[in-house]
DNA sequence: AAAAAAC
């Protein structure tokens, strides 16, 4: 039940390995890294439950690459450097970030890693995988590529990680997991980590571990108890307002705020940077580049609010985040979980303030059966609206049509009322009367209709039961 | 209801 080790330095870590631990301030090992870790070290396959913040990229890349030091590889030729281990994960920026992370304990080694996404240039990507590399991390629609184009060669993997495989799922990437599952060779280690171990995942896990020993770490779903939760009652017209209040009240400056879409996201920063705040936006519909820079910005304090979607909801490592806030209520409760796992983290006080509107209450209680808690959803009281219309009234405004609050009836002018501004001079003056947007509508160049790929989405996913084999039908 | 990922 104890277990044997409970700080790096007990560990039989290769000198280089044990080195950057220590140069990274690392002592104590969390309970998934003294748990995996010995596991890890026998070369056994791993089914992994742990929470995001568990130390859990720790946990699997240091016996890994503990295994690469001290095996090996007898079939390469010396001059090659086959990839040895391969980690998938479901987004760009953990990709991103757990290959810094294995990058930074692998230092003092001669293994070298690296990491291939999509929404970056292939030609870079490329000529690090010609250069060689023992360890390769990824997103699996770009590995995809890369292993069509023949860049990458995976028929040496030793060692393959599925990080985050529930969410790996979810996005429809077990087609491309199996495609690249094929293309590795038989005989080697597989480590899965997922938040739930749900059926699919249990089935995943059937096709594609031999023998894996469980490791479950804190109860799955179990919410930091450091998290201070609170639901308020919000409309939609509101539910800026309630955040502004919130951050004054608590004198909080920084903050993660998610939104269920990525249009509301686009518009919710711009709404939040027009009151005066440092915002940024994260979501699939930001280049890479901005999304590699709004994540920068926001860790280097020069962004305050970092509104996103579930884009960011899981993994990242970002410390000290004092707030969480839920612009909408999450549609999955799991998702709930992991958005206020930004928030008190590795032991510090957080605060989760979601915002109720009247049509989410299954939502919540979806959620409150997850965590088992009852959350009483709470009315906050709002200062008056501030009239920003005011300069530009011509009279007394006599009806109230939402545009202060930066509502969705905001620019709609209410049947019957007085427009609140005068319609700028226009040559074109029979165009319809459109009144001053005081919403957020996203210009034109950023309200283009989403990239999606649903429909192949869902062909991949209707695929997916006949795609499932019990294990060992091949 | 939407989001995540390849061009």
């Amino acid at each position: 039940m104890t277990s044997s080790t409970s700080s790096f330095s007990q560990l039989s870590l290769a000198p280089a390995l044990t080195q950057a631990v220590a140069e990274m301030g690392y002592e104590a090992m969390t309970p998934i890294q003294a748990q995996a870790i010995p596991v890890v070290l026998t070369g056994k396959d791993v089914m992994g439950a742990a929470q995001t913040g568990t130390g859990k990229t720790a946990a699997f890349s240091l016996p890994l690459l503990q295994r690469l030091l001290r095996h090996e590889n007898a079939s390469a030729s010396p001059a090659r450097h086959p990839v040895r281990a391969l980690v998938l994960l479901p987004t760009r920026e953990l990709a991103d970030q757990v290959a810094q992370q294995i990058a930074q304990y692998a230092r003092h080694t001669k293994l070298r890693s690296t990491v291939v996404f999509g929404g970056m240039d292939m030609k870079p990507q490329t000529a690090e995988l010609k250069k060689g590399v023992e360890v390769l991390v990824a997103t699996p629609g770009r590995l995809l590529d890369h292993i069509e184009a023949k860049n990458a060669v995976l028929n040496q993997v030793e060692y393959v990680v599925l990080d985050e495989a529930d969410r790996m799922l979810d996005i429809g990437f077990l087609p491309d997991l199996q495609r690249i599952l094929s293309y590795l060779p038989k005989q080697r280690t597989t480590l899965l980590f997922s938040a739930t171990f749900s059926p699919e995942i249990k089935r995943l896990a059937a096709s594609y571990l031999q023998d894996p020993v469980t490791i479950e770490v804190a109860r799955p779903n179990a919410t930091a108890s450091t998290v201070e939760q609170r639901f308020y009652s919000a409309h939609d017209d509101d539910k800026r307002r309630t955040i502004c209040t919130v951050l004054q009240e608590r004198g909080i400056r920084q903050a993660f705020i998610f939104s269920n879409s990525k249009l509301g996201c686009a518009r919710l920063t711009r709404a939040l940077e027009r009151d005066g705040y440092r915002a940024a936006a994260l979501h699939g519909d930001k280049s890479q580049d901005e999304r590699l820079k709004a994540l920068e910005a926001f860790k280097q304090g020069e962004v305050d609010l970092l509104v996103c979607t579930d884009v960011a909801a899981r993994g990242l490592d970002i410390k000290d985040v004092p707030a969480v806030f839920n612009y909408d209520v999450p549609f999955n409760a799991e998702d709930y979980v992991h958005r206020i796992g930004r928030t008190g983290r590795a032991g510090a006080s957080g605060l989760a303030v979601t915002l109720v509107a009247p049509s989410d209450t299954r939502l919540v209680a979806d959620i409150e059966k997850l965590i088992k808690k009852k959350i009483a959803v709470e009315t906050l009281d709002l200062p008056p609206a501030r009239s920003r219309q005011r300069s530009y009234a011509h009279g007394e405004r006599d009806t109230d049509n939402g545009a202060d609050r930066g509502g969705h009836f905001a620019g709609r002018p209410v049947r019957g009322a007085r427009p609140v501004r005068m319609a700028p001079p226009d040559p074109f003056f029979d165009r319809p009367y459109e009144a001053p947007s005081v919403n957020d509508a996203a210009p034109a160049w950023e309200s283009k209709p989403a990239p999606t790929s649903t429909a192949r989405q869902l062909k991949a996913r209707r695929k997916l039961p006949a795609l499932f084999k019990p294990a060992g039908s091949v």
